[in-house]
DNA sequence: CAGTTCTATAACTAGATGGTTTTATACGTG
DNA sequence: CACGTATAAAACCATCTAGTTATAGAACTG
């Protein structure tokens, strides 16, 4: 899993103004002038976030006359949600903390009084 | 889900650095001085990716005498992966046409076979 | 061909980032 | 108290980023 990758995906994910262009493109083929719409953004500032989008691989364009209409592609959010599992049982860890410590409260609340309070 | 949540985390895990450090987190706690070991950098270099995990919730630390533990916090990485999860069935279709195509070839080729490779 | 539409490029700016070295702080130990 | 260890903070530098405006190119339209 060669680093960069990651590098690349997770750098274009931590804008707001990319992930909105990539939930618009979840709907379907969008023309540049489509996604810019929504932003008070300039033209080519939509433009350079597509361009970021495109060589971390997470969009490709196509033409069509004077556009160049751009598809999501999803192999890399794949690359990178596959990244983040790898963490998953330490999430699911926390939760079984709290869970634990909430019934353990629970007991001692309506219980013998064992540990009635944090 | 606000957005600058999802900003810091995936702005955080852009760093080849710092997804290194976690990794090594996710094995337990360890201090500074065991956290920088691996790397060809300064301390101090270290510690600002530190901090820059901690912004981003993805570390917490401790006290103990002159050091300072890190543990990993993983519930940003829950909501990281929340966020990818929404796009799943993006890859999975992709996987799908994949599929399909590779069907069809199979079927031209060797008439009524039924996939015997990839 | 002239004009309009869609997109990309260039040049620039302000601010963030990733690294450094040096210095300061806080704690434990002799 | 003086010293060593662990970490943070400060100041600095080079590079990247996100945005802008202005310009250029490419394709349709009259």
């Amino acid at each position: 899993m060669a680093p960069d990758i990651l590098d690349a995906t997770f750098a274009a994910l931590a804008d707001p103004t990319r992930r909105a262009i990539l939930a618009r493109l979840a709907q379907g083929e969008a023309t540049v002038m489509e996604l810019a719409a929504p932003f008070a953004m300039s033209q080519p500032g939509v433009s350079k976030h597509l361009r970021v989008l495109e060589r971390a691989g997470l969009i490709s364009r196509g033409r069509d006359a004077q556009r160049r209409p751009c598809r999501l592609e999803a192999t890399r959010l794949k690359t990178a949600m596959d990244w983040l599992a790898d963490y998953r049982s330490y999430w699911e860890e926390s939760y079984q903390r709290l869970d634990d410590l909430l019934g353990e409260l629970e007991a001692g609340r309506s219980g013998a009084g064992e540990r009635e309070a944090l």
